[in-house]
DNA sequence: GCGACAG
DNA sequence: ATCTTGTCGC
């Protein structure tokens, strides 16, 4: 391609700079080539596992039942989420062990770890998961008995583009009944923000109304539950391993106060509060 | 081609 | 995820 077409007017651009970050197109946003690369090894990982995924009651889960009572046996539930600090690498991991029904912290396990992994949506686990096996492992190994029964992930279950997010993701790891509670709808198979999606929201009146999340290709990937009557923006339930979607939806629903079900805000509100100076510090709970 | 994209 | 004050309501 010569570059001596003069005359070709104007003089234009030269801007071709050191485009180091390349602006992929892969379906995500701006994707360095070593994040590109992680991709191609990550959504085999995902398919393995995806392959070992449970999406009906667990033997464990319809043991908790007991004449009309759905959660009977239910008595230890956990919530996961990770904070960060703004421009750092440093985060917090935390797991908060809650008793069942009156939702009551029992126990605390917590690390101040250093996030190596980039974000990059549909691979949230790859950055996550890790440091949440380890809060479980601590447990496991300091606590035994507190070792929750079923845990609340914050983020997607199988309401992902290839159908492992990182509540199906950790809980095919840990083998423990897991349910993703995601804050804003993850858009695949044609679901988005519509205004029909709208329309359906403003439908849910009180606590426990819900209506599927339906895709295009007519799979259920989950539900959007409205977890409070004060509440006006639902919560996005799905599958995460070892649980069926109804039974997931009722026990989010019996854990949820105010928006946020109880066990992923007190982790989300406990671990924040360990990013931030003693002396700013005040009651969570 | 363009826009969207869990935490 | 995080950046941030006031403000409306019980």
């Amino acid at each position: 391609m010569a570059s001596k077409d003069v005359d070709d007017d104007e003089d234009f651009d030269e801007l071709e700079e050191d485009d180091s970050e390349i602006v992929a197109g892969m379906g995500s946003l701006t994707l360095s080539p070593d994040e590109a690369g992680k991709r191609v090894t990550w959504e085999k990982e995902q398919s393995k596992l995806k392959s070992q995924l449970i999406t009906v009651d667990s033997p464990d889960v319809r043991s908790w039942r007991k004449g009309n009572s759905l959660f009977f046996g239910l008595h230890n539930i956990a919530g996961v989420d990770i904070s960060f600090v703004k421009g750092t690498q440093k985060a917090c991991a935390m797991m908060v062990i809650l008793t069942f029904p009156d939702l009551r912290v029992a126990h605390i396990s917590k690390e101040i770890v250093e996030m190596t992994e980039p974000y990059i949506p549909g691979f949230l686990a790859f950055r996550e998961v890790s440091f949440l096996m380890d809060r479980l492992e601590e447990i496991k190994g300091n606590n035994p008995h507190l070792m929750p029964q079923v845990i609340m992930v914050d983020g997607n279950g199988i309401l992902h583009p290839r159908g492992l997010g990182l509540a199906s993701h950790f809980g095919i790891l840990c083998g423990i009944p897991c349910i993703g509670v995601a804050k804003n709808l993850f858009c695949v198979d044609g679901l988005q923000k519509s205004a029909d999606f709208k329309e359906k929201i403003s439908k849910l009146k009180k606590k426990g109304d819900s209506f599927d999340l339906k895709g295009d290709s007519g799979k259920l990937w989950g539900k959007a539950v409205r977890t409070s009557d004060d509440a006006v923006n639902p919560v996005y339930v799905s599958i995460g391993h070892k649980i069926s979607l109804e039974t997931a939806t009722k026990l989010v629903i019996a854990c949820s106060v105010k928006r946020i079900p109880e066990p992923t805000r007190k982790a989300d509100l406990l671990s924040r509060q360990e990013l931030r100076p003693k002396s700013n510090r005040k009651k969570q709970y």
